[in-house]
DNA sequence: CATGAATGAGACTTCATTCAT
DNA sequence: TATGAATGAAGTCTCATTCAT
């Protein structure tokens, strides 16, 4: 039923790509054969719909996402190293994933409402409580602001993260962990300059 | 042809929302028709086609987010001051066009490949100028932090801002310069608390 | 959903023609399109799928079927006279309904497994009750043979009947109520002639 | 190419039965292959098509039938004699070839329009030359009533005895021989009591 | 203005078949 | 002999679009 581990590899690396370039409901199945340099039935072959390979490509990822996220959550750090080890696992998440985590950001939304993707809407459910949860203990532990809307501090730090997506590209100028670095900073500290 | 520009108002904004909602490839013309009320067909009593519909609706938002910027920007603002009434500005009109806030976030990618929307490619190249060039201002006028990639924060800013509207629904709790205030805050003086 | 039922019908029976020739399975959507002399695509404006073709085809037969069997049933007659009133009016609906008799015989038990089709399942089994009712009721009234194995007269009956969807053309040399005349005088009393 | 004629037969009665059991258009080779326990591929090792296997099985059951018929055609019996051996034959073939019979039912008149298989047409030809000669000579020797149409009767005849594959398993609770002595004694002297 | 019906292109998918290993 | 992977033709269905009424 699922032969050749590899090939499937190759073939979801692909329309991975694919997805993310050009959207799901754009993407048909022929281009993704295009890349892969086969004809549209052969996909056929390997899985048995477009939606399965998508399916495939997100849960893989997310997978990954939560060993990195678990391991994190359960080392036992204080609220603001929790905060700087999420992130930092994040956009090393966005840097081995890319073309899953923009189609996630692309996607999630809409198909969280089938059934088959109900996995999405639990994995952000776990999410929210992870994050939120860490932010609580911070403002508690008067690390972090206590005078913002800490759900708008939820939604302005996630959407932080993970936009980044859409025009990080592996390879480039900075590392994931040089950008996390960065971007933590201005998260915790503003970008204005602090009157010394 | 084209007569009565409020029904095609109407049917606009109706378009906007099933396409912010489903996107816009997921979207067939008849979801469309069927939230207006009225057959597939007849909707091409009013537009020529569904891509024009998703034009017009882009075009519209960018014009009355121009005419805010413009305004913004001819103003004679300091840095910071600036970047302050551009966020206000934005959420104000992630307030009133939400639907085409949500769809340009999702399809501007893909659709400025065309030539029918190089548009937004010209409007993303005057936005990157704006902000880009305040923050520059800012940096040199030692208001905005001096060692932070300025793309990096740049995007930071841009991204922090816009995908506001993906959660965003219009009458919840806070007023959109209520968000804006406190984005502003969190992404000018970040989310730690500042040792007294 | 059901518009213009009369056009409905004119495509239904040339789908049931096509099937009855072809088969369910080897009629292909543009056969029958061609025979109705439009574009494949088009009977997907009537109908939503091949399957619901063929649903509305054999459930609008047995409906009138049955419309027939139920008034001889509750006419109270003779276990004889009801046999031959089910026979003659079985030959009437072969007349009126032959290609969705021809259907029902080559595809129904095939079909019958699929939840969709389940009602031809449940018509067998009425249908059953209903023959197999009257004929016990025969034997015990002396008016059929009793020394013939019950189920085995009931499946001969029953095939008898109905294969002759199989041959029979409407306006052909006998008229439905003279074959059943003859079938019945073969069912009933032999072919063997009888030693006087 | 073609080897083992034992494995042959095995794979020939393994397809047989799957069409049998779903109709041959409806039947894949590749769950003639999952039956078969091989994969779709490796059946062409051993046949060079799916219509090939068809046609093997067709001819095969023919072969086998007319060996039969035509000892029983050659024995010299009288009229009446003669439909008893030749529906007795049949039900043997139907005991023994029960896949084949069924297939050759319901596929048979669409086959016959294919060259491939004008075979069965000519199968067809002889068939109805044999049974409807030896009916004719049975009304001239007063054996068989004369007030029938002799066509009408061929069908009943014919369709009596072979749609019995539809519903025959073997090892049931009658032996072939059996179910023909009743078959033949309804066919022959009918269902109705004869009143002494 | 809107409907009802149709077009035609193209999408996803299935499947018999091939062939190197 | 059988497998694994692919081909290519064809099938069902969707959908933007058109147009007479």
């Amino acid at each position: 039923m699922t032969p050749s581990p590899e090939r499937r590899r190759e073939l979801l690396d692909t329309a991975a790509e694919v997805f993310a370039a050009q959207g799901y409901d754009a993407t048909t199945v022929r281009k993704i054969a295009d890349a892969a340099g086969m004809l549209a039935g052969s996909l056929y072959y390997h899985f048995d719909s477009k939606e399965s390979m998508l399916d495939e490509i997100l849960s893989a990822f997310l997978a990954e996402l939560w060993d990195g996220y678990d391991a994190v959550l359960a080392a036992g750090l204080g609220p603001r190293e929790t905060i700087e080890a999420l992130v930092t696992e994040s956009f090393r998440e966005i840097d081995r994933h890319r073309a899953a985590v923009a189609i996630y950001q692309k996607e999630a939304r809409t198909l969280s409402a089938q059934p088959r993707f109900h996995y999405l809407s639990d994995s952000q459910v776990k999410f929210e409580k992870a994050w939120l949860g860490t932010l609580e203990r911070g403002v508690a532990a008067e690390v972090f602001r206590a005078d913002l809307d800490i759900r708008l501090t939820y939604r302005f730090v996630r959407d932080t993260v993970w936009v980044a997506a859409s025009w990080y590209r592996p390879g480039g100028q900075h590392s994931p962990d040089e950008i996390a670095r960065q971007y933590l900073s201005m998260v915790l500290d503003g970008i204005a300059l602090r009157p010394t």
